[in-house]
DNA sequence: GCATAGTTTCACGCGTTTCTGAAACTTGGT
DNA sequence: ACCAAGTTTCAGAAACGCGTGAAACTATGC
């Protein structure tokens, strides 16, 4: 369980003192490395969490400029982390007539991102598992009805393999539950709750 | 030392040659590998998911020496990531009497892993992420009501952090409810869902 | 058409993470 | 007590991912 990921930046700073510009607020440090300590948790890049997050918490869109500078990145991250929020559709670039900079805006619906990566990179996730389980069932049918080598692996190996097909498909019922009711309502939120037996 | 016996053959195709032991069937290594994908995806690391795959499909617990010779592992490695598995309560060590040999098997109960793991990290990280923010929030009212800087700023801000907080807090609560169901209850499986507004 | 400001792309270097190989250690047998 | 077989630890090597900096590119204004 690689742990680290932390790094819990602790306010006193060390000579290299990276003061974090004027114009980042306190308390914008402090969420935007909240939440790129929590993208990286979820896989994501750390600064893809701290940049949308400075976009969330902007009244405006903001230049890439204002970013890099915030921020303490390069152009170049800047521009490749704006690059793959996009991608993602959890950013926005926006025009501003007789301006020429690009602006760049959060998506503002926290339930939209999360219905979009819960679909488009978990399911994907576990659809694969799930034919990769089946592919597995299929060889060892396939190897065991005709070596009959070890008729006890093979009954527990079928066995477990159908177990763990039965958690991905769960798996993947519960992504689906997730992403329809993200979608259409953001109000069920209190309302979570799990079936309980009868 | 006792592999051979085996794989008499072998015409030898390219040299880099991973042939993985005879002892590991196809479908393990199908299974094994999708699990391992799986894991890195969860944040651990793809050796743990591969051992412990082998150790949930084997009808015995098996040795550090099969592992690692069936996932062409070194001997070190094998080692710590029985170490890690163990640590996380998702392999055992089992003694046979008799027998000097460490034996080692997994916990067969997919459900109380996850809740484990739910509870012991994904958890821990929606508190911190929860502090964070009240942090934040906090942070944002001390600066706010002295120095009227930027009101509409600070006005949205709040409002956003307070939507993230909002955010969280529920994953809490979908997480609690998920440990608390997969404790008391694995049958619960198909009858997942979500509360539907009235 | 050229100069200027802003943005994107990309090869490289750096810091981490993961694995290996070998040495140290344990335990049971003789 | 010593040996043999197995296991764990650890320093270093390899692999990897990420961000930098500079060059290429684009668009605007003169």
């Amino acid at each position: 369980m690689q742990e680290s990921a932390f790094d819990a930046r602790a306010p006193a700073e060390s000579e290299s003192e990276q003061l974090p510009s004027p114009e980042l607020w306190e308390s914008e440090r402090i969420v935007s490395d909240a939440i790129g300590r929590l993208m990286v948790v979820w896989g994501f890049k750390r600064n893809m969490g701290r940049v949308w997050t400075l976009l969330y918490l902007s009244d405006e869109p903001l230049r890439a400029d204002a970013l890099r500078e915030r921020l303490q990145l390069s152009a170049g991250a800047v521009s490749m982390t704006l690059g793959e929020l996009a991608r993602w559709g959890v950013v926005r670039k926006v025009f501003r007539q007789g301006d020429r900079h690009d602006y760049y805006e959060a998506e503002s619906s926290l339930w939209k991102m999360i219905s979009r990566v819960l679909r488009e990179r978990e399911r994907a996730e576990v659809l694969l598992a799930i034919e990769a389980l089946e592919d597995g069932l299929a060889a060892l049918e396939r190897f065991a009805e005709q070596a009959v080598s070890a008729p006890a692996r093979a009954r527990i190996q079928r066995e477990r393999i159908e177990q763990l097909l039965e958690l991905a498909r769960l798996g993947r019922s519960m992504l689906d539950a997730l992403i329809d009711h993200a979608r259409m309502d953001v109000s069920w939120l209190p309302r979570f709750r799990l079936g309980r037996r009868t």
